[in-house]
DNA sequence: CGATTCCTTTTACAAATGTTAAATAATCAA
DNA sequence: TTGATTATTTAACATTTGTAAAAGGAATCG
């Protein structure tokens, strides 16, 4: 079994792939990168970071599948998943440095790299090509998220299900309904209606 | 009337106010933000930018009301409002590049300063601090984009406009109640129910 | 001022979604 | 495997929201 001498270790490459499709960075900038990186490896079920704390690392989900959640009224709601070669954070206490009303879930045994965002940050002021990198990365969830209200705004839950089978049948076939009903912003049974088609 | 003889130009202080409270940069960089500014006066109903043209300007209200918005099966749909002292852009086009599905329409007589994006983006790369506000002022307007979709995602349309007179009175005030409606993700008569309270 | 247009409310009815509870189905652990 | 737990569906009924049409108000313009 290979130890991990260096900060170029296989198990961070598929997070550097996916920087690259956004934004090139030197070689430096990556060594960089790779030094505030960490691996962790999450059983299914249990919490990747918990309601109440500040977000202070940004994951990639390297393997398996996490969400946003958080109750209201004591309900649980999924806000948002995240599957293999993405990222996920509570941008609302990422950005804000408040404590968030959400968690992240882990909804198969998974693998993350968690990415330190004060470290992060720093790394801004030494590495402006760092500070794009991020940016480009945060300019596009933000277009999906504008996209995400589009769909919330005015689309009926059918549609928004019918939408969901077709763009992203992963879902259906690895997240449980009822985490999926709430994302949709409807009830379980509602979900099950729509399923049933009439 | 005094005419315009350089870019610092009280006209613009406003939004380099508004910049301020997210970075401060420069005199050199308020310089070259400033080369990058246009004033407009557009009249109340009349369109700022059209359905189906590329976001090329970022606008900063500086007197008066704008939305955006599109059409769902023919019917209008009212994404956001942007009210003085704020930006307003259509993001999923300006970062995308791609035509945008649609529109800024003002909703009083109103005075904006624009900005080039592909100017701006240019400054990027001379200006590391120009670069940090405007991620600082994105990273901002994505917090709100989420914050939002929580707002559509569970919460009722009754609670969402009782939000709505609580957080933001001036709505009420000054835009019509048919653009409210869509905002909230409802019809006109809904609205009319929920405000007559039954 | 009057006429026109646009905005908002109201009414009646239809459709969609929520709530509660129970019945199945699927999963998991001993 | 069994039994227990969890997930999903179904049913019945309540509530919310949508649709279409009409009426009342407010604003605008000649």
């Amino acid at each position: 079994m290979p130890t991990q001498t260096n900060h170029f270790s296989k198990d961070y490459s598929p997070l550097f792939d996916y920087f690259d499709t956004f934004h090139r960075v030197s070689g430096e900038a990556k060594e960089a990168l790779a030094a505030i990186c960490s691996l962790s490896q999450i059983p299914k079920n249990k919490d990747l970071q918990s309601i109440g704390h500040t977000c202070r690392t940004i994951y990639f989900v390297k393997k398996g599948i996490a969400r946003i959640y958080y109750y209201k009224d004591g309900t649980d709601i999924t806000e948002s998943f995240a599957f293999e070669n993405s990222l996920i954070a509570r941008v609302e206490s990422l950005f804000t440095g408040k404590p968030s009303k959400k968690g992240i879930q882990v909804l198969e045994d998974s693998e993350f790299i968690g990415i330190s965002s004060p470290l992060l940050f720093d790394l801004y002021d030494q590495f402006p090509d760092i500070e794009r990198l991020f940016r480009k990365i945060f300019e596009s969830a933000y277009v999906e998220t504008v996209n995400r209200i589009e769909s919330l705004q005015f689309h009926s839950a059918e549609e928004r299900y019918h939408a969901l089978t077709r763009e992203s049948p992963d879902f259906l076939k690895r997240i449980p309904l009822k985490y999926i009903a709430s994302y949709l912003g409807i009830t379980q049974v509602s979900l099950s209606r729509i399923r049933a088609q009439r």
